[in-house]
DNA sequence: CAAATAGTGTCTCTTAGACAATATCTC
DNA sequence: GAGATATTGTCTAAGAGACACTATTTG
């Protein structure tokens, strides 16, 4: 295999020796984590963002991220700067979104942005190495208005969405246009990214159990219901609901205090994992 | 907004003005196409490969693309070198697919390739400028064996599927190892893309209008069964099928001949499109 | 004890799955 | 005309959707 030679009379060997990359001008590489949880009652999702404190976006809010090393996966990367910028444990649930690539995506050069998704119970995050704040916000997806609010800072980020149809060959494909309706904006393309997510995840928790990421290790069964209520948006029959995900419980055979606010003493469960 | 200092006291002008972009090591950015038609007689999918040339991987089979130029955002660069590659018109199914980023997977430097799939009717497809060879290629995929097969140049190219079950946060992940078991072999990691790619389809088309995108304007009801069982690797009862689909389709009123091998002539539909 | 939530049962309607029967076309 | 394929119809089983009822817990 090392024997064949190219036109230049090469070998795969001398061919790697000789070869100069940089023919083409290369743009930054960086990675985004929608990180998601339940809130504490099981109200509402929550997303971790991170006030920026330099331009392009200074003040703004932003997704946790940064750049990819030259020697580590994209996957690796995204991984580390969970653990670096937030201190969050890193056994949570990881999972690529969408690359950004828009080339005016970032006014300092030229970055392509692989997005990911992460499903987390919430926990207290540490602020980031370079005092950068870290807080949760709300995140409620209603008529057309993605809204995410931190009550305790008093901040409130609201976007409205406009439907947009594009022909992709045959078939109707739609996209959203977002508009911001408050002073406070999130930085970059973050807001596609963050509902991009959204939607990943209510098509991906009606066929998979990644839902359970969103939850402690014991829970009810209005805990796991009300947590699908809010990614679909939508309330759901007790009875039927109850009737399909027992097959991937075991029950703890204790009673234990519902997360939901006014939930009641109710069967533990735990998820069997298949 | 412009006037908002950073701690160097620097206005967002001011910084891009100074801003070194180079801090960072940069990897190459490269699109990839999964170019999927269907089969004349609508017997199996096909996948256009080329072969390369030059090291690494020379004289292997490997997908069509090429790097993003700085000013271009992804899907554009896939849409040129679709282009260019191949000769082939624009106007066709395309979607991101997935980000590959495993740093060894160019021995040259590191390559960080965002693959997209593609769906369109089978068509000539030019030699690309520069005299590498461009095929279509059947591809079969059952029993755990990746199968890519050109008759009239004779070429076979074979993987074996190992499944692999990872655990992501709570959630267990199934995922494929392959092993080429021919001495022909895909280059780069292009096994995985095409499988990712050919599973990504399998799960699509049950749930949205793609596969019209892999038949010609006028089609009979066969036609449109036999597509969905090719993609969905298993037979579907003619009736319940029939009467499913027809909510998307619109009669042409005239009678024409199947695309399948010994099929019959047979009501002539046109996709409704939404 | 009152009000709300947890848990169970049942009914309907739709859809998926499976065959059977007839009509039509190709060779 | 024989053998295949196209088209339509029917039956069953499983699942989604909807609601009612009882049991239990909280305040």
């Amino acid at each position: 295999m090392g024997e064949i030679r190219n036109k230049d009379g090469l070998t795969e060997e001398e061919f790697l020796k000789q070869y100069k990359p940089s023919k083409y001008e290369r743009p930054s590489v960086t990675v985004d984590m929608l990180i998601l949880c339940m809130s504490r009652y099981l109200d509402n999702l929550k997303v971790l963002l991170i006030q920026r404190k330099n331009h392009p976006y200074i003040n703004c809010w932003a997704l946790a991220g940064g750049f990819v090393g030259i020697y580590e996966s994209t996957y690796d990367a995204a991984c580390r700067e969970l653990q670096e910028e937030t201190g969050l444990v890193t056994n949570t649930y990881l999972e690529q979104l969408y690359t950004m690539s828009n080339p005016d995506r970032d006014p300092r050069m030229r970055v392509i942005d692989v997005a990911y998704i992460t499903l987390m119970r919430e926990q207290p995050v540490l602020a980031g190495d370079d005092a950068k704040k870290a807080l949760w916000f709300d995140i409620s997806l209603h008529d057309d208005i993605l809204e995410l609010k931190n009550e305790e800072e008093n901040i409130n980020i609201k976007y409205c969405l406009h439907k947009k149809i594009f022909k992709n060959g045959v078939v109707d494909t739609t996209g959203y246009t977002q508009e911001s309706i408050t002073d406070e904006k999130l930085a970059f393309d973050h807001n596609e990214i963050i509902l991009e997510g959204l939607l990943r995840l209510k098509n991906k928790i009606l066929y998979s159990d990644i839902a359970f990421n969103l939850l402690p290790e014991e829970f009810t069964l209005p805990d796991v219901k009300r947590v699908y209520e809010v990614i679909l948006g939508k309330e759901l029959y007790k009875s039927n609901f109850n009737a399909n995900i027992k097959s991937k419980l075991i029950s703890t055979d204790c009673k234990i205090t519902s997360m939901i606010k006014g939930g009641k003493k109710a069967a533990g469960y735990k998820y069997k994992g298949q």
